[in-house]
DNA sequence: TATAGGCATCTTACTTATACTAT
DNA sequence: ATAGTATAAGTAAGATGCCT
């Protein structure tokens, strides 16, 4: 039987088949065409029959671990089959609501972003590709890590705006920059021409992964309504397709990989905005002193426009880059869950698990999927949080439960089969469903880990054993929030409350112990615990936790100097490698002013490194004394807040949703989810009647006072009262008060 | 096409207490 | 003396973004 082994690239409904796009072992782009009548199963009430389809298999599988005779019913639209199923009372439905190539995958075991093998023939040519047609089985290709090469192309237009934000039913696209990680270049010219030499472009270069910053949130559909406005054929999938619309708010490109790397800024949590020089600079790359901002792109096409063509070519640069970087890991992702790797940055947290659930479900726990529905969200307690003992402590040990909670569902078999409603555990069960699905992808890491040891230092192979164990990391972590998501398929949150709950228990007696041996515990929360650093009584616990409790405890960190204030979640230590971790507090808050958080972190150097409380209150009053006067770039005024919904809906007046208002007034889109920047302006009237758009204020309407008092006071006097320091002492005006006077 | 709950903190919106004014 | 009103003080709720 001939076969085609091919990298699987993307996949496509067809007529009947199921298309899927690869990179063949010779490097040919080979689309492999599949016959794929997709199923879903019935559990059927007495007496129902094979009669209920037209092709129709009896099979085993669970509900809930517990063996089942069903029905796999094959019908081209399963939905409406179950639908009808159901209405007709022949019994429950399973698995009818899944898209068509998400089930051939979940039901092949294919995966995207991985290899595959397929029984096929040759059956000439499809749009210009080497088709094949299938004659058999399709399946992974197991052990094969390393993607072949592919051919890369990033893009980043520029557009002219007459006003506020370019819209795509006036402003024009002026230059399209492109990238293939060797050379740039830049489309400009009539609008006309540069959008045809777009699609010419990528019709002549062919690549497989179309990289973009934003591409799926702005510019594909800008793209589109350019071209079809100025009547050029947006053909730039393969085969000539136009892009199109899909699921998670993705633009599919057929047969390519459209990447939007601005969506890998929700995997880092230290790039508060999504600016591509903030995700740039996170990854370590240089980044232009000066970026133009939006509001200035008008301005500068006029005066500077080969300025801006070579900032233009940077963005595309860097995209190409940061896809450079991260496409490992994306491709793992990719492989865990089964979604196309353009799909899985783009899709919620909860899917990525659900995916990969389903996957482990059909191929090898042979468990019913059940369907999507509405469930009544239910709270239940979640993890303990010491107060901690405030002020300033020396030599701290941070002790930390390697994957608490994945540890837990494993070790007390944790799953809907095990726990009851009332929160009571079953004991003596098989391994449920969650606990085995997690243990697989624990195995596999572990696997993937001990492997990239193995391999040379530098290699492809362990780069890329390295992102996969990262990426089963993160599905890993994230099954138990997925338990107490109540639009999960597997929605159980009674068994999240247990896992909780064991948390709690276990965290509780550590803590007894360390106290019973002495230890003196100053914080924890959740999984951690920070007690005084006795390396024979922690060695002791930790000893003590193996054996009792059977799970492990880690000494992640000692902290020469730790700052607890009265506040839970919060503070700030230097630990015993010289860096300075600030947790919780303002200075790695994003929604505080650049000019509050810096003079914070001043304050801790000081206090932390120095141990010198008189400097720290120093600093924090010539910070307070600069920012009076007005002595610093407004930049580092702008306060950043998220707009959590359309303006009009909130209840109490924001200041940031009355700015957004007005720039949506002004033409500029603001979008729900944004990060809308403003500065506080002097005047009368509350924050909300103040607040101006960050690029529209002037130096001289600050309100330096507000900066001064609410922010830097507020931020520094947070830290200085932990070690007794009032408020006052900083607000106080002048270098020496009255009391130096007299006293 | 929202993983979870726990938490601090700021601002706004509303309530209550207090001081002051007009009758 | 009393009712009415402006203002201060106090409190709850809305909103955001962090931690594990």
């Amino acid at each position: 039987m001939p076969e085609v082994r091919f990298w699987l690239l993307d996949v496509a409904s067809g007529e009947g088949t199921v298309d899927l796009w690869g990179v063949a072992e010779g490097g040919e782009r080979v689309v492999v065409s599949f016959p794929f009548t997709p199923y879903f199963y019935l559990v059927p009430s007495r007496g129902a029959g094979r009669e209920v389809g037209a092709r129709v298999e009896e099979v085993e599988r669970f509900r809930l671990g517990r063996p089942l005779r069903c029905l796999r019913i094959y019908a081209d639209d399963t939905a409406r089959a179950a639908e009808d199923a159901l209405r007709r009372g022949l019994g429950d439905a399973y698995g009818y609501d899944l898209r068509r190539a998400d089930l051939f995958l979940i039901s092949t075991g294919l995966r995207p972003g991985s290899w595959a093998v397929a029984e096929a023939e040759r059956a000439g040519e499809l749009w210009g590709y080497p088709a094949y047609r299938a004659t058999g089985s399709v399946r992974a290709e197991e052990g094969r890590v390393a993607a072949p090469d592919l051919r890369v192309v990033s893009f980043n237009p520029t557009y002219l705006a007459r006003r506020a934000s370019p819209r795509p039913d006036r402003d024009p696209v002026v230059a399209i920059s492109l990238y293939d990680g060797s050379s740039s270049r830049t489309l400009i010219g009539d609008e006309r021409s540069i959008l045809e030499s777009f699609v010419e472009y990528l019709a002549r270069a062919d690549p497989d992964v179309v990289v973009s910053f934003q591409g799926n949130r702005v510019h594909w559909d800008y793209l589109s309504r350019r071209a079809r406005a100025a009547g050029v054929r947006f053909s730039v999938g393969r085969g000539g397709s136009e892009p199109h619309g899909s699921v998670y708010g993705h633009v599919s490109i057929r047969g390519r990989v459209n990447l939007d790397v601005s969506e890998f800024v929700e995997e880092v949590p230290e790039v508060k905005l999504e600016r591509l020089e903030e995700l740039a600079r996170y990854m370590g790359m240089s980044v232009p002193e000066e970026a133009p901002e939006d509001y200035e792109v008008g301005d500068l096409w006029e005066s500077d426009r080969a300025a801006l063509i070579s900032y233009s070519e940077w963005r595309a640069r860097a995209a190409l880059e940061i896809f450079s970087a991260i496409s490992d890991y994306v491709f793992s992702l990719s492989a865990i869950t089964g979604m196309p790797p353009d799909h899985v940055l783009t899709a919620a947290t909860g899917f990525k698990v659900e995916n990969y659930l389903m996957r482990f479900a059909e191929l090898e726990a042979r468990e019913l999927i059940p369907p999507r529905r509405e469930s009544a969200h239910m709270t239940y307690q979640g993890g303990m949080v010491l107060q901690p003992e405030p002020g300033l402590h020396h030599d701290v040990a941070v002790l930390d439960f390697k994957s608490m909670y994945p540890s837990i569902i494993i070790k007390y078999n944790l799953s809907l089969e095990t726990v009851r409603e009332d929160g009571t555990i079953e004991e003596g069960r098989e391994p449920g469903f969650l606990p085995r699905a997690l243990e697989r992808l624990l195995e596999e890491r572990a696997r993937a880990r001990s492997e990239a040891e193995r391999s040379p230092e530098g290699s492809t192979e362990r780069r890329v054993l390295e992102a996969k164990q990262r990426a089963l990391k993160r599905i890993a972590n994230a099954i138990y929030g997925y338990t107490g998501w109540s639009g999960a398929r597997w929605y159980a949150p009674h068994v999240a409350a247990a896992i909780t709950a064991k948390g709690r228990e276990i965290i509780s007696s550590v803590i007894s112990k360390a106290r019973g041996l002495g230890l003196r515990v100053i914080y924890g929360d959740t999984d951690s615990v920070f007690v005084s650093n006795d390396a024979r009584k922690i060695d002791e616990l930790l000893g003590w936790i193996s054996s009792e409790l059977g799970l492990e405890v880690k000494v992640e960190k000692v902290y020469v100097n730790v700052l607890f204030t009265e506040a839970k979640k919060r503070y700030a230590g230097v630990t015993a490698d010289g860096r300075l971790d600030v947790v919780g507090l303002e200075a790695v808050r994003g929604d505080w002013s650049g000019v509050a958080k810096r003079a914070q972190v001043e304050v801790l150097e000081v206090l932390l490194r120095e141990g010198s409380v008189e400097r720290a209150v120093e600093r924090a009053r010539e910070w307070i004394r600069r920012v009076r006067s007005g002595d610093v770039p407004l930049r580092d005024l702008v306060i950043w807040k998220q707009l959590t919904k359309p303006p009009e809906d909130y209840e109490a007046t924001a200041a940031h949703a009355i700015v957004a208002k007005r720039m949506r007034e002004a033409g500029w889109d603001v979008r729900v989810g944004d990060k809308v920047g403003f500065l506080v302006v002097r005047g009368p009237g509350r924050i909300y009647e103040r607040a101006r758009p960050y690029f529209e204020v002037t130096s001289d309407q600050v309100d330096w006072d507000y900066y001064a008092d609410k922010q830097v006071a507020a931020a520094c006097a947070r830290i200085l009262e932990a070690v007794g320091v009032d408020e006052s002492r900083l607000l106080a005006a002048g270098g020496r008060g009255l009391e130096a006077f007299f006293g």
